[in-house]
DNA sequence: TTGTAGGCGTTATCAT
DNA sequence: ATGATAACGCCTACAA
């Protein structure tokens, strides 16, 4: 399909010829010609001291704000990036774009954010959408649907992908295995001696990320032989599934469970109700998060979880993009930058040691 | 001061003339007009059926983009609209963004979000920036500086402030008196019996509507004859700063203390803390919070606290500017939307009740 | 319903 | 160092 049609109801809006400030305006008002102008905005010590007050000044009098969308048509490239994530709302995310819009704007390039709701069809649509601005790169998170890729190919841009590897990676990938996170957590687990396991994700069915690391968890410890229980929750109802799930677990001291949660949010909500429980953890019950929150660290008993690094994977991200808009380069062989996570170790899953300490 | 200089190190990306495919080049292949392709991207149902289909069939086959860049230069108004928040990272900005976004992709546009990190300065000048993309509309956090106001009332586009009401607004107001949130807490916690008040705040310095509530808060009681401890934190250190809180804290069974904090996540590690202490809340503490985070309702005790309408904010504001963009008309009168808040009281502060009781 | 012409505000090129 | 001129790709009249 084209591009969707939207209703052009929108007759007033002043004339044709909008009644904003151009560049020629200035120039008259400064008298020189708009060339220079546009130099001196570009680069303000190529134009002569005399002329360049008097630009600056009309500037300053009238209040005159460059149109960027002309000068992006006009053939220089567009100062805009694009950035798909799946939601906004989300920690994890919002850091990494908090990260990269510090680097980006910095250097003068606008964002434009889009979350796609972990909706692959809406994907689609937005790298349209965004493509239709022609940014001077774009930022996914995850892979694109096949569909998408002539499309992006064709871009001629710059496409980072982030938080997740593996595939088939345009020009830069920047993230982690989320198999590997599952992993590390169940050998961690296994060796404080948890031997009964519980994997509780949530939205796992669209957010393919929290199901990789549930499948690394998963296949570690069935390959040694033990069989996990995986609850999947449809939505963001923490709520009164925190309740019920406590109420299937069969705790047996000697079989200590552990119960590893896709989230710390999660991890947090089960820490207060195994308190409202009376249930003791570490010790009867292992917990463990994803995420590493601010919180997770003053929780009581603290919070074992997993520690991406977000930031770095924005900072990265916009560096890297930002060397290749400035040169005019694609590079040839696709880059791919393995972060890693950290094992965040702490009272939640100390199984083998005195979890009354009180943490220093 | 004019435009930030960037510097355009830029030389290869292609010659002048990007290899872009145009509209012309559809028309071309189509065997039909450029405008008649315009009209048909803008209106498929204007288009005789044999040439839509034709149009359809070259852009499939094609991959063709329109470029909005253009068609914004061209005098159709620019489907784009500009959010300055700031935070990205503040989970109560990221819901607002969310529903804000839901609505305008909905309806074509696309967002340019920036964050101010709660600076006056950056604000101005990312002002600037979004004033040269030329948005259909601007939405704000809270008020701009004065300094900014003419340049925003000579954009001539619909403006909304949110999250924040008094002041004076331009077209649009949407969020709630932040004062009030105070006031009502004090209220509240005054009702419940305590007598001895601690309102922390973080980033107060920067964050005036954190501020805001500390000041109503502060007012109500001062006003019944009591003094309240008002603790700062400079920056995000929830941590240490907790156990030290705690150690400043003198806690009286006769002049029962509560603790307010300004926002939910500071409040659950003081819920934490309490535990580790074996401090009993409410009844030797009372603790309240601001935000409502999915988890304080699972906390143990659950958490009072003050629930703001973040999507709300984010929908209205979307749909009142909708309907001014698309109109093209500017309300005479500024339009002032008081959402309010909601005092949700649960265990935390339940100091005349049974705390012990596990919720149903 | 379809096509033609002109212009949107800027930047790049090429003289001067 | 400065200025004239021609794109950039599309949209909006207006004409056919």
């Amino acid at each position: 399909m084209g591009d969707l049609p939207y209703p052009n109801n929108h007759a007033k809006a002043g004339s044709r010829k909008g009644n904003r400030l151009t560049m020629n305006d200035v120039a008259a008002l400064a008298k020189v010609s708009p060339s220079t102008v546009s130099l001196f905005l570009r680069n303000p010590s190529a134009v002569s001291a005399k002329r360049a007050e008097r630009i600056q000044a009309t500037i300053n009098e009238t209040g005159y704000t460059i149109n960027r969308l002309a000068g992006a048509l006009a053939g220089a490239h567009n100062r805009a990036v694009g950035v798909i994530v799946p939601s906004l709302i989300n920690a994890f995310f919002s850091e990494t774009l908090q990260a990269m819009q510090e680097i980006f704007e910095a250097r003068g390039y606008q964002l434009l954010i889009s979350n796609s709701d972990y909706d692959t069809k809406r994907e689609i649509e937005l790298l349209r959408t965004h493509l239709s601005w022609s940014p001077a790169a774009l930022v996914l998170t995850g892979y694109p649907h096949p569909d998408a890729r002539p499309m992006l190919a064709e871009a001629g841009i710059p496409i980072a992908q982030m938080w997740e590897l593996g595939g088939q990676p345009f020009h830069l990938q920047v993230g982690f295995f989320h198999e590997k996170v599952g992993a590390a957590l169940a050998e961690h687990v296994y060796a404080q001696g948890y031997r009964a396991f519980t994997y509780i994700g949530s939205r796992m069915h669209v957010d393919l990320r929290a199901k990789k690391r549930a499948d690394g968890f998963c296949a570690w410890l069935t390959q040694k032989g033990y069989e996990i229980d995986v609850i999947a929750l449809e939505d963001q109802t923490t709520t009164i599934t925190m309740a019920n799930l406590f109420e299937q677990i069969h705790l047996n001291d000697n079989v200590p469970r552990v119960l590893c949660f896709s989230n710390d949010i999660l991890a947090i909500s089960a820490l207060f109700e195994a308190h409202r429980l009376g249930i003791s953890v570490p010790n009867s019950l292992g917990i463990a998060g994803f995420g590493d929150l601010p919180l997770s660290q003053f929780s009581f008993p603290s919070l074992t979880t997993v520690k991406p690094y977000p930031k770095d994977i924005g900072r990265i991200v916009a560096t890297r993009l930002i060397t290749w808009i400035e040169t005019g380069t694609l590079p040839t062989e696709p880059e791919t930058i393995d972060l890693g996570f950290e094992l965040i170790v702490r009272e939640s899953t100390a199984l083998n040691l005195t979890s009354q300490a009180p943490s220093t």
